[in-house]
DNA sequence: TTCTTTCTTGACTAAAAGAGTCGGGAATTA
DNA sequence: TAATTCCCGACTCTTTTAGTCAAGAAAGAA
């Protein structure tokens, strides 16, 4: 809804390796296959991810990925920031009153825009990692 | 940011109705005009908001566009809900834990989504489009 | 009536973003 | 050395979004 299908997978391989923490590196392609990502898709993900200090990875024999943070010290806040890079404040080059807007803010709907990003990254970052955890667990049953 | 910039044209073009409420219908091209929008594509537009019953049009000589409702009683959810048609819940198809997902519900991430959606609309939905012309005039000044 | 204006419609093209693939290389460990 | 696993860059395919065009129909003016 929100977020590409790039970026949930993301936050899935986290969860995944989340749910593993402690049994040493996941291979990519155990969790392409425990969630339904296209393995190659996945390793290109993965290899964004390593620069966000989530998560750091191990080639070899027993290579793979691990979480570099607890689950509970990890927001869905700090996944998507990272994957969306710097906010561009383009977005407002098309706001209502363009001709007062030199500046790219303060338009008629900078209010807004900024309302809604600070309510929904309110809810990224109070949702950690472990949330989404336990959430799955109670539907897994 | 969570617009695309047709949606975002549609609204600017309802601001700029309401900002001419009592003056008669306002043509396309004054519109595109005033709000920088491409003439053609607001046509487009335009054509598509008549079928949610905040505007009508008329042709000829003096023809345009009016808005059919006040301002203050027009929210930005009802032109964005009107914009997007029915959610699709495809999204869910995706989510963490795909095999006990069947229904396309209850996801780990379904509450995560439901929390977002909410905190959106809600905020769309108590933005009326007379609270958009406010912001502007305080910008324009 | 006839001309001009303005919306109407649907098809069309172009550009950008998103999704996903491929082949070969480099590290690690058995 | 041989197997395994991550690493990397370039590449393709699809979908969405943006925007255009031409011909037509309504409404009013002259």
């Amino acid at each position: 809804m929100f977020l590409t299908q790039r970026n949930q997978y993301a936050l899935r391989a986290i969860v995944e390796l989340a749910k593993r923490v402690g049994s040493g590196p996941v291979k990519v392609s155990e969790i392409a296959a425990a969630q339904a990502i296209p393995r190659r898709f996945l390793e290109v993900i993965l290899g964004q991810l390593k620069g966000s200090g989530l998560v750091a990875a191990k080639r070899g024999y027993h290579g793979g990925y691990i979480l570099l943070r607890e689950p509970e010290d990890i927001t869905v806040g700090n996944v998507i920031r990272f994957l969306q890079g710097e906010p561009d404040h383009k977005d407002c080059q098309n706001c209502v009153f363009k001709l007062q807007c030199p500046t790219d803010r303060d338009c008629a709907f900078a209010s807004l825009w900024n309302r809604v990003n600070e309510a929904v990254f309110g809810i990224f970052d109070e949702t950690t990692i472990q949330d989404l955890v336990e959430d799955g667990r109670m539907v897994e049953s």
